[in-house]
DNA sequence: ACTATTTATCGTAATATTGCAATATACAAA
DNA sequence: TTTGTATATTGCAATATTACGATAAATAGT
């Protein structure tokens, strides 16, 4: 074994999964603190700003896309990234459930 | 290679990474939605509520513990459960940080 | 002390992730 | 068309994660 048993989950709790998972890396959380610094979308300045190299980043970028957290458009030789807000939203809107639920517990006994 | 250049990268990212990658496995979102759902602790049933075999289990809280998400108290025979708030409060501040950020960008251009 | 119950740890196999060199692709400009 | 620049893909080595059987540790009850 070894491979994850998505298929014993729900679909939200993979999907949720799914979308930590593609933040649980300090390139990608670079990345996205780096993307909403600059006040508009990259275009072919993110490589220079990680220490790691164009295909590492070039990776990291593809996961962050596929989960769902930024996105890219071609803009002549370059790209341009930017967040996509809808992924935030859906991660965000989770912890608020946590957050809500942890407020109408009785007690947290630990 | 294949290690994480996690030196490479500031204590905050690397500590979000490892908030969000604690997350980042479905079992463990079910964990935690558990803990929510029961209002109280956990007391041994987990394994029970889970697709997976008992070490498998363990490993998943243990992942969690390690990474604030949940506390554990030895309670007799069982151990207690619950959320650890401190963790899940500050994972939801980098999300709050995210939507601020974006309301005060002019554009997200793609 | 013995037994049953609950959780943790060890060992290990299967699979996934990380990182980069080499290479490919796509486009703009000369 | 050739050259330069930016990004993606491929292939591979190193490392990490996931899962579980076997076993250990800890405690409660008999």
């Amino acid at each position: 074994m070894g491979a994850t048993k998505s298929d014993q989950f729900t679909e939200e709790q993979n999907k949720l999964a799914l979308l930590a998972k593609a933040l649980g890396h300090p390139a990608r959380i670079a990345i996205i603190e780096y993307l909403l610094k600059v006040d508009s979308c990259i275009c072919g300045d993110i490589v220079g700003v990680l220490p790691l190299a164009q295909p590492t980043v070039s990776q990291h970028l593809k996961e962050l896309k596929n989960a769902g957290l930024i996105k890219g458009n071609i803009e002549g030789t370059a790209i341009c990234y930017c967040i996509d807000e809808a992924g935030f939203e859906k991660i965000k809107s989770f912890f608020e459930h946590v957050s809500l639920s942890l407020a109408k517990k009785k007690y947290n006994c630990c």
